[in-house]
RNA sequence: GGGAGCGUAGCUCAGCCUGGCAGAGCACCGCGCUGUGGACGCGGGGGUCGCGGGUUCAAGUCCCGUCGCUCCUCCCA
């Protein structure tokens, strides 16, 4: 029986990857714009970490995670988000000694086992910044812009997106809040949905975001977490708001909105997109100001986000109009009959090695046939036969012009590149919204 | 977790309703054109019809199950 990829698994096959290559590009480049340095955690952790970190009760670890002992019966996890992860790392190797904000990001593959759809996968991929060490809404307001500015290096207009924020306070505000929440809902237990019960012993602030329809006449006039929040958490969101304002960056107050982890204290938000289906969420995030504490560590506030990769690729896709066969090879090697071939391979050795990008026709075609492969994949063909051969020579064909020349086979390897054409500018997947550095 | 649709050549799909030789376009290979590319013409190779079972003289087609994908719901990124 034939092996195929596991459920929720997927190969990003080369003519993706190029989209994947140029937007991990594009998200490194604008990330050290704002002062952010790569991290990389490992992809398997405690499974204790998640489930103090991310919250035992939430859906991600205790429905989603992928769990399982090691041979010493440690039970481990596939990391389901990378926040946990990197504050963990940021206790363990005393970043906090260095006095200083520690301004991370990563990127890379998470695992969470949900149904697969387009857009969400089991193993899936974020990218994410963390700021430690803060709690000026200053920080916030810049991991905001630092997300709006991503999105449009990215090519999304502005207008197709939607910011969407609140608040849901500290520690100090939190039971006050989840107590009205818990009397409120209680008076209308009726109405709720069986999960949202459920919810109203373990966790009433997630019966804000439920979606049944019967959930949301309830919802509509809960208590909301604004007008719970205390003198100092205020005035932080009320000058986060002011931040926005000054920066141009527009925002929807979502009382609903609280999020699915635990951790989150203070602001919370959402980049949505208008041209996705149910996954709108770009990214997502806030502030974990006790997260820190919790694992272990000093008293820390930190602020971030997350975003899925898959999404941003669908998204951008929409956007491009790009040229998949676009020659990717200067020169394509064709050689003719025995001695041709046993010349070709050290011809081509020598050109990678003068940086000329260039492939053989290894499969044997006929030179008819491996002409018309090298029009498509190169913008030189260099053919070397019986001929050419006899006399120390080589024949290169400019596949553009249709001219081709006979050149001395030692001139012509002393320095290759002086007798191939340019790139032509513009050359390959038109509309590039991570222009590439030039020179 | 709940609901719906779809799995046929490498790709996009027709054929299924109404059971009777497994097809088209693109791609690939050869020839026309013996050492020179995109066009055109002619020819060719390719398939456990997702998988398993059932009904039937006969199943790609009908029935049941199963796996996968897509969409909605949910969850979230």
């Amino acid at each position: 029986m034939r092996v195929e990829s596991v459920r929720g698994m997927r190969d990003i096959l080369p003519e993706e990857a190029v989209l994947w290559q140029r937007l991990e590009e594009g998200i490194r480049a604008l990330f050290a714009l704002y002062g952010y340095k790569e991290i990389r955690p490992p992809l398997v952790e405690l499974a204790e970490l998640f489930a103090r970190g991310v919250g035992e009760a939430t859906d991600i670890v205790h429905k989603e995670m992928y769990v399982f002992p090691d041979k010493k019966g440690q039970m481990l996890a596939l990391r389901p988000e990378a926040t946990a992860s990197v504050v963990r790392a940021y206790i363990e190797h005393g970043l906090y000694a260095k006095g200083d904000l520690a301004k991370l990001y990563y990127i890379g593959p998470m695992f969470r086992y949900e149904k697969p759809q387009k857009g969400r996968q089991r193993q899936f991929h974020q990218y994410g910044v963390e700021a430690l060490g803060s709690l000026d809404p200053a920080l916030d307001a810049e991991v905001i812009d630092l997300a709006w500015h991503l999105m449009e290096r990215v090519g999304l207009a502005r207008e197709g997106l939607y910011l969407r924020l609140n608040s849901i306070g500290c520690r100090e505000d939190r039971p006050a809040f989840r107590e009205a929440l818990r009397s409120y809902f209680s008076a209308r237990k009726a109405e709720l949905c069986g999960d949202c019960q459920r919810r109203l012993e373990e966790n009433p602030l997630r019966i804000l975001d439920c979606k049944e329809p019967q959930c949301q006449g309830a919802i509509a006039e809960a208590p909301k977490s604004l007008d719970y929040l205390c003198q100092k958490c205020r005035a932080h969101f009320e000058e986060l708001l002011s931040f926005l304002q000054d920066l141009g960056l527009a925002y929807e107050l979502d009382p609903r909105l609280v999020r699915g982890i635990d951790y989150y204290t203070r602001t919370v938000f959402e980049l949505c997109s208008r041209e996705l289906g149910a996954q709108d969420a770009l990214l997502g995030g806030g502030r974990y100001d006790d997260l820190v504490e919790l694992l272990g560590g000093p008293p820390t506030p930190g602020v971030g986000f997350a975003g899925g990769m898959e999404r941003l690729v669908l998204v951008l896709s929409q956007h491009l109009t790009a040229n998949p066969d676009a020659p990717d090879l200067d020169v394509y090697v064709v050689p003719i009959g025995d001695e041709g071939r046993r010349k070709a391979l050290e011809v081509l050795a020598r050109l990678r090695r003068a940086g000329v990008a260039a492939d053989l026709e290894y499969v044997g075609r006929s030179l008819r046939k491996a002409m018309s492969v090298a029009a498509r994949r190169a913008r030189h063909a260099l053919l070397l036969g019986p001929d050419e051969l006899a006399q120390g020579a080589l024949t290169l064909k400019d596949l553009a012009s249709g001219e081709s020349q006979t050149l001395s086979l030692a001139e012509f390897l002393a320095d290759p590149r002086a007798f191939l054409s340019p790139l032509p500018s513009g050359e390959k997947g038109g509309g590039d919204p991570f222009p590439r550095k030039t020179g």
